[in-house]
DNA sequence: CAATTACATTGATGATTGTCAATGGATAGA
DNA sequence: TCTATCCATTGACAATCATCAATGTAATTG
């Protein structure tokens, strides 16, 4: 059985954006690059994402050990990021499997490259 | 007169980091990055920083009124993008004028692109 | 020198955040 | 059905953060 994350992710950032230094950014585009940022804003969620980005798939049980934190911080990294729409999880029998969304780095990484 | 701003950047991740799936991060690089990130990570910082990039060079006085935000925010908020090495100051008179600096939004550009 | 202006710093406050123990829900295996 | 496992959620706490009033500092002007 198959299970998919529902994702609430900000979209107004992916399509309208050129770079920073093109126009005044309006207050709701800047709060939704915001959220993405704050994802990345976090040491254990950076190594959280490199770790998942290195392997194809990786399992949440498989997290907590390189990052040296509690199952439920683990939860709750995961959440953030895949709320900012970085990663996607999918639950196949008790195991959570997450990979990166790699568009939705480059769009960030659009938004940087002026 | 001219004074500079000192600035304190952690520059381990300007140099050393290809792409985030490539390996790892070290706990230093995480470190590192995520001082970046979390300067981006404010709404506020993010329009200030679209104001800087619009105009090549910025007054702090010409911030407060499109930010709505009080004078002691602003050197808040422009202290924190300078000590990330976004932005750099430079005091001519009475006025502090602020510019984007461009090769360290590419460094995160980068980071995110692979 | 005195007044004014632009900015930084300090201190305080309310809000947000990272962390984990405890608990609950769902799935697999015996 | 019972037990074990993987994960999410809740609640609590300490730490960090965004904000602003008050104050300090440096530079210009009269």
């Amino acid at each position: 059985m198959v299970q998919r994350m529902s994702i609430k992710i900000s979209d107004s950032v992916v399509d309208c954006c050129g770079p920073l230094s093109e126009s005044a950014l309006s207050e709701i585009e800047a709060d939704d690059m915001a959220q993405i940022f704050s994802a990345l804003s976090d040491p254990v969620r950076l190594r959280m994402l490199s770790l998942i980005a290195a392997g194809v798939e990786v399992c949440s049980c498989a997290l907590e050990e390189p990052l040296a934190k509690s199952q439920p911080t683990i939860s709750h990294h995961t959440r953030i990021l895949c709320e900012a729409g970085l990663i996607v999880g999918e639950k196949r029998g008790r195991w959570m499997w997450w990979r990166v969304v790699p568009e939705r780095l480059k769009v960030v990484s659009r938004i940087l490259s002026n």
